[in-house]
RNA sequence: GGCUCAGUAGCUCAGUGGUAGAGCAGGGGACUCAUAAGCCCUUGGUCGCGUGUUCAAAUCACGCCUGAGCCA
């Protein structure tokens, strides 16, 4: 079968720009997760994927913490930004292009999209006056401050009063295209709830928003008048377009949007769901690009029920997590126990129940039983069974057949929840078929060729479980796949070259007779932690 | 204040007019290939509250309560 991945539509997604004011908190690690777990799906169907995240560096909040600590702003990113891309390697985040908005090229993109911005007459300078809080980087209304002028966000430090000379952008006279937009295209903005709030939003008018600010050294000025230093909209935002061409390239905005854009999928936090759904694509309008294919607003984590924040001393911090548990866990967890789109809890309890009842019991113990009788029935080889000899309302490949339907789906879909329990639903149906079947009882009887039937459909149901898990545990992937004497590595990026999507969701691509690796637990059960004694 | 979404078993959720469901957790049982796993059975809910429409409401309408969010 000839396989030719250039046929395939070419898949970009992003994370946000993640702000590196601090370390990474597990609200950028469930964005991440989730964007690496598309892209992984993307590349498994043969796609040719670009998966972007990065930092966004610039700002005066920025300038300021550098400062506090005594360094330049740029040692300071470098700083932090390296603990990021930690992370990202702890999880098995398999990002194709990690974008810094400080790295020179980006501002080559932002000059001349900004050019083309001007040139179209969508930026004009006007005055702005009124109460700014350095940690939004936004001027607030006065009837949406707290008592002695403190922004309701970050209530520790006092808005300043401003009174300056701007750049706007003229979103105003967007609205009408934006409101087309949004019609012809209702899956531009997902989840639904989100798209509820942005369309109400865009519908009360939109007004012009600032694009520059002055007294901020830390960003690149403003093209036409550097006394001017452009502001996260005009900068970050523009990322995701600098991040789509080759850094070795000279760069230019022509040459960055030849290959991948549009962007298919920008994955955010619902908090900035305007910025990308309404701000972004009218400066794309104005520019004259082509808009991307959907704008997701996923939900917030609680722990315990709990918003998780600084203040209420809460946090859950996701190096932590992963260096206790895995990447594969912590990914599962996220993917599997929440629903994409709604707001979300950790719960530790929950987390191990989950991992064990799934992870440990049902996937990974059938596959260890399986093993381990045809190491013992068959001499440590696949059954030597003709798999098309097993017909199609077989109990396993019937659900085989129709997770061919359902999962890639899901996936698409950002079902990631349905995806993982429309597998876990194969695998739980083989545990029941082994124990119906009794395989040991038919091998003790003599029935060898029975036997042989019932492991290889089980095995092989193994395969296509781990095979259709992999974007959410590639590992576990990886080792399901070399116990099963198979070579497969799921965090390859020509992962689609190599393993070609309609064989490997057909049934029967484990080949008869092929030696079997060693059984061995790929996920160990995980212990509840120490009741803790109350008082 | 206006608007959006949610409220169903201890937990996470499915169910959008016709006898209340799944997974996890809890309890019991039979088995033994297996990571004391799996399988079978089972406890558990006046479906947030109220009124209405209907032969029939978790489901539709109206009102209210609670939670989350949007209103630059």
């Amino acid at each position: 079968m000839t396989f030719n991945s250039v046929e395939k539509a070419p898949f970009a997604i992003t994370t946000p720009l993640y702000y590196v004011n601090g370390l990474p908190h597990i609200g950028s690690a469930y964005t991440t997760i989730a964007a690496d777990v598309v892209a992984r799906f993307y590349r498994l169907m043969g796609h040719p994927v670009l998966m972007i995240t990065g930092t966004d560096e610039h700002g005066q909040k920025i300038q300021r913490t550098a400062e506090e600590r005594g360094v330049s702003p740029q040692a300071h990113c470098d700083e932090f930004v390296a603990g990021f891309e930690r992370l990202w390697d702890l999880l098995n985040i398999n990002c194709d292009r990690f974008i810094r908005t400080t790295a020179p090229r980006h501002q080559t993109i932002v000059n001349e999209f900004f050019q083309r911005v001007w040139d179209r007459s969508d930026i004009y300078q006007g005055q702005q006056q009124g109460w700014y809080c350095v940690s939004c980087e936004e001027f607030k209304e006065e009837r949406d401050l707290l008592s002695d002028r403190r922004c309701p966000i970050h209530t520790n430090k006092p808005v300043e009063w401003r009174d300056e000379s701007n750049y706007f952008f003229k979103l105003s006279a967007y609205q009408e295209q934006l409101e087309q937009l949004y019609a012809e295209r209702p899956d531009f903005i997902q989840p639904e709830a989100r798209r509820n709030e942005v369309l109400s939003f865009v519908k009360r008018g939109l007004q012009d928003f600032s694009i520059s600010r002055i007294n901020l050294d830390w960003g690149f000025p403003v093209p036409t008048d550097p006394g001017h230093t452009l502001y996260v909209w005009f900068d970050a935002l523009l990322g995701y377009i600098t991040a789509l061409q080759d850094p070795n390239e000279t760069p230019s905005l022509e040459r960055a949007i030849a290959q991948w854009w549009p962007i298919h999928t920008h994955l955010i936090g619902k908090d900035i769901l305007r910025f990308h759904a309404v701000y972004w694509p009218a400066m794309l309008m104005s520019a004259g690009l082509p808009l991307p294919e959907r704008v997701y607003g996923h939900g917030f984590l609680t722990k315990d029920g709990q918003k998780m924040g600084k203040s209420q001393g809460n946090t859950l911090d996701p190096v932590d997590l992963v260096k206790r548990y895995g990447a594969d866990a912590v990914r599962y967890y996220f993917m599997r126990e929440i629903e994409f789109g709604k707001d979300g809890d950790f719960n530790e309890t929950r987390f191990i129940n989950l991992l064990n009842a799934d992870l440990a019991n049902d996937l990974g113990n059938l596959l260890n039983r399986t093993l381990k009788m045809a190491g013992r029935y068959c001499n440590g080889q696949v059954p030597t069974v003709d798999p098309q000899t097993i017909l199609a309302d077989h109990p396993l490949r019937a659900i085989g057949i129709t997770l061919t339907e359902t999962v890639p789906t899901a996936y698409s879909q950002l079902a990631f929840s349905q995806a993982c329990t429309a597998v876990l639903a194969l695998v739980q149906a083989s545990n029941k078929f082994l124990d119906d079947q009794a395989p040991w009882s038919l091998y003790k009887q003599g029935k060898q060729a029975e036997t042989e039937v019932v492991l290889y459909a089980v095995l092989e149901s193994v395969r296509q479980a781990a095979y259709l898990l992999s974007p959410v545990i590639p590992s576990l992937s990886n080792q399901i796949y070399a116990q099963l004497g198979l070579t497969a590595d799921f965090d390859a990026k020509a992962l689609g070259q190599v393993l070609n999507y309609a064989d490997q969701v057909r049934w029967g691509f484990l080949p008869p007779g092929q030696p079997l690796g060693e059984a061995q637990p790929v996920f160990q059960r995980l212990e509840l932690p120490e009741p803790v004694a109350s008082p």
